[in-house]
DNA sequence: CTCTTACGTAATTATCAGTAACGTAACAGA
DNA sequence: TCTGTTACGTTACTGATAATTACGTAAGAG
């Protein structure tokens, strides 16, 4: 049986237990070589080829690790995403204003930017890749800052019937708008003009 | 000197002044057939060869009036849009929900929906792309937002110092945040949630 | 009539994702 | 050390599809 029938390609993960192991520095070189790649010509021009010969790798190589090229851009981009850091300030605004600051740093300062309007594209033709981008970029982050609204209302700065995943939606719709659709900058204090909005509709009475 | 040579392909426009004129019922077919198939297919999967053949028309009958399938699709969306109505209904807040209740039947109901991601992506490598988009696409329903804001500040329900463009962003970017990245359903009721939020932060005092 | 452009047919170029075949290299376990 | 299994590179290939070109014919304008 060729190889190349191996039914489960197992992206990122080690390849069969027996035999001889995929070495790990190829790894590295292909991630690395995507994203520089991704930085320098969104995601539409980058080919695979291309990453094959900057990583200094062959193409089947790449293949034998990540099924598909959207495959290996979501994973090279996990590998640009920073553990968010649940930093508890004792004020649920000031949480939610840094949190859409590090979200503007994230969509303007890395290459993902650059990426999302491709990745969008391949999303919306093939489930399975959205299901990854969602799982492992979009996830993680949003637990943040549900953390942060559900802590406000403990706290009593937002009001009991605040709906979580509206007030998240207004902060961050705004940002995905303009990277993808006007692609004008965002405003200088943005973060904080849209948790402005927010509290003055949900902030209780008391604070 | 060969026709494919025109420097200008005045896309959606007639072609020279002297010579056989175009058919304008083509137009209308090729139009017709590539709004079929994007809602079909979604726009990665439409493909030229197949809007000609459904068209019952030739792929450089095509060319010859749109210099590239994103320029071709742009121009069949602009043929699915409504026009705006500026209903002046005296709130502006009914305005703004109707408004945006009306976007959210553009993106879900027609076409549209399937065909922007995959544009968006095209937009993103293309800025004359972009261009067209904007200025066939947003501009002219951005106009009647923006009028619905401006009478609500001239009738002081919403206060003097209310940003127009923030306010725009707050309401629709939720709605392509929805439909490029979370893939989840607009929440029902979210026009009026959403506007509701703009007029806690921005009413004034006597309204 | 003549000039010019539109049209269809058919072939062509170019790009790129993804496969396949095959020989060689590396590791695991007996 | 031998054997089985998988990784790797090279090379070639398939298939899809955007975009172009050549050429002969059709249809208007003046």
């Amino acid at each position: 049986m060729s190889e190349s029938q191996m039914a489960p390609r197992r992206p990122g993960g080690r390849g069969s237990d027996i035999g001889r192991p995929r070495d790990p520095d190829m790894d590295q070189a292909i991630l690395r070589a995507t994203i520089e790649l991704l930085s320098e010509v969104g995601y539409v021009r980058v080919s695979v080829a291309e990453v094959a010969r900057r990583a200094g790798v062959s193409k089947p190589a790449i293949y034998r690790r990540w099924s598909q090229k959207s495959q290996l851009v979501v994973e090279a981009m996990v590998t640009q995403m920073r553990p968010g850091n649940d930093n508890d300030s004792g004020s649920a605004a000031d949480d939610l204003i840094a949190l859409t600051d590090q979200l503007i740093d994230l969509l303007t300062l890395t290459p993902l930017g650059r990426v999302l309007p491709g990745l969008v594209a391949e999303m919306a033709a093939d489930p399975v890749l959205a299901a990854s981008y969602r799982n492992l970029i979009i996830k993680p982050n949003v637990r943040h800052w549900h953390a942060a609204i559900e802590r406000g209302i403990a706290s009593g700065e937002l009001a009991g019937d605040t709906d979580v995943d509206f007030v998240i939606n207004a902060l961050v719709g705004p940002l995905y708008f303009n990277l993808l659709i006007t692609g004008e900058p965002i405003a200088a204090g943005y973060a904080r003009a849209a948790v402005h909005l927010v509290f003055a509709r949900y902030k209780t009475a008391s604070s």
